[in-house]
DNA sequence: ATGAAAGCGCTAACAA
DNA sequence: TTGTTAGCGCTTTCAT
């Protein structure tokens, strides 16, 4: 590879000279510039990253912790994040979790590679060690998804999940539905659990008793929901199961086909995220969805703003939802059908 | 950050001792050794990967080009491709080449970051500049993966997609079908363009003329799949449709869902990748297998086998697809169905 | 067993 | 308008 030094030797200038042409700063003759900018196209020179991050002790670099690329909300979210990253002249380094949850191996590697700034999605099991953590996020840009920052001084980018589920839930009452399955994932896990807990506050204000044994856990996973919807409906009988994932939920819609239940005739199922597929699945699905494009947008910006200002006050974006009703569900009275045609619907 | 300055003063060794307890080559003294360590941890010291690029010229990193993150295929292969290069000691840096066909832009990219190596998952419209494409692979260790390497000194990782098409076919045609319906991507697309041909092969082989009309384009998406169905179905009356991609048939499948038209009753539908969701789709989908574990495993072993062995031999992998016959296609005749039960069921 | 010093490719004071 | 020079953090001869 080329280096500065061959394109000013070739165009008989310094290495100075070159770097001003490359960089676009202070004038340089319009001639000077022209023999810079042949000899760099002859040479097929591109400057290395390393040598300018070193430099300048900025890589133009963000670090992404994701636990998994194989689910369709991560993916969609690296996909803006990406491109919106790009856009401002940064480019994204993902790092999945899913194999060590412990995380802070992760952010070494990132911070290692000299990222300018790191998005957190959480999960469960990740970044346990707040020690460590709260030492990283004073010297790193730091945005973390999907969970409040937590006395943690850093942005936070998250959906109001409590209060989507919590309006879904009392749509299905109003609809006739008294027995809803619930599908979560692990109680330490506070996404999942602020959405398991607007599914007990909306049975609790309709006077709905609390039934453990509609209350399941799993994974974020299809098989995991599967198995799930297989446990529920094999210690009760609800008439409507909620999901505080898509994938679980498709995996429950799977479960209900090849036990030859019916949705929605016999069983209503929603999920939440609003993934690509969640309306393509047969039935289509029924999801509380959180704005996605604009929340890779808000904490991309972010990060990149704590970069670029330092000082930048931290700030907390919570997102509300809007439920999307597809054909998983159904209401069971007039009452509830007038109300749920009322709806955003597709 | 910490430096290695700052862990030799505080280790009262030279910045040299302090690189040689890292790389952990030569004797170092046991005592001197163990006062670096402890430099080390009290001051959180971690070696600037920007520095050690520098200096070695190897960042151990190695650069993926998808077209995008939104497809489980790709998303199935990154998280192989990440779990293997970690295992060696390298970091993935992905980009996608989606909203950038040219390809190149990104080429750029990583070459800048010095990645070590690049794995190029082709795509159509990409990499097109081979002249460009030519002089790289000369510099930098290249697998390209979904297409042979078609003259370039490069390894190439790829299935045997006529082959898979054609057996699928032939089964088709055995179980009664003569008017099979084809979704396909554009013919310049050399992975598309296989799969096409073992379809037009195992007609022609059977006799059956190919019917322009049962012929539809498409991209690789869900949307495009089921727009494509409606298209085909409104020229044409097939019993069974075949695609070149599991979204495009899951977007089929919701074609027919809408239309009232019932899988497998009506008409067959089938896909090929194996993507996971294909099990878990209702019905669930027919499709032609690659190995997709192992083709990621060899293309990032023999990635790092070309930057750990500049001279080492490029080599052809091909591999052999299977068929997994699943609920979303059914044989119309004894035979067929005879025959369909012999094969890999699930 | 340890250290001094050069240099990887670039940028930014400072000088001219 | 252009060039000289120092130095970012590390590794690696070459001495000692």
């Amino acid at each position: 590879m080329a280096t500065i030094i061959d394109v000013a030797a070739k165009a008989g200038v310094s290495t100075t000279t070159v770097s001003r042409v490359l960089n676009d700063y202070s004038p340089v003759n319009r001639t000077t510039r022209n023999r810079v900018m042949e000899a760099i196209e002859e040479l097929g020179y591109h400057p290395s990253s390393l040598a300018q991050g070193m430099r300048t002790q900025r890589t133009r670099t963000i670090g992404i912790l994701i636990p998994t690329y194989r689910n369709y909300w991560y993916a969609e979210l690296l996909n803006f994040i990406e491109q919106d990253a790009r856009a401002a002249g940064y480019l994204p380094i993902v790092c999945t979790t899913e194999r060590e949850p412990g995380g802070s191996e992760h952010v070494n590697t990132l911070l290692r590679r000299q990222v300018d700034g790191i998005i957190l999605c959480w999960y469960h099991g990740i970044m346990t060690d707040r020690k460590y953590l709260s030492k990283i996020v004073r010297e790193t840009p730091f945005v973390i998804m999907d969970q409040p920052a937590d006395g943690l001084p850093v942005s936070s980018v998250y959906t109001n999940g409590y209060q989507g589920v919590k309006t879904l839930v009392e749509a299905l009452i109003e609809g006739g539905h008294r027995k809803i399955g619930m599908i979560k994932y692990l109680a330490e896990n506070s996404t999942s659990e602020n959405r398991f807990l607007g599914y007990r506050d909306a049975l609790r204000e309709h006077g709905i008793q609390l039934d453990p044994r509609l209350i399941v856990h799993s994974d974020y996973s299809t098989e995991g929901g599967q198995e799930a919807a297989s446990r529920l409906l094999a210690s009760s009988s609800p008439t409507a199961i909620i999901t505080v994932g898509d994938d679980m939920a498709i995996g429950a819609l799977r479960h209900c086909y090849e036990h030859h239940i019916k949705v929605p005739r016999d069983i209503s199922i929603s999920g939440f995220d609003d993934i690509p597929i969640a309306r393509t699945v047969i039935p289509s699905l029924t999801t509380v969805a959180q704005p996605i494009k604009l929340m890779a947008e808000t904490a991309t910006r972010q990060v990149i703003r704590h970069v670029e200002h330092p000082s930048a006050r931290r700030q907390e974006f919570v997102f509300e939802t809007s439920i999307v009703y597809r054909e998983s569900t159904r209401f069971l009275n007039e009452n509830g059908t007038a109300r749920g045609r009322k709806r955003k619907k597709e």
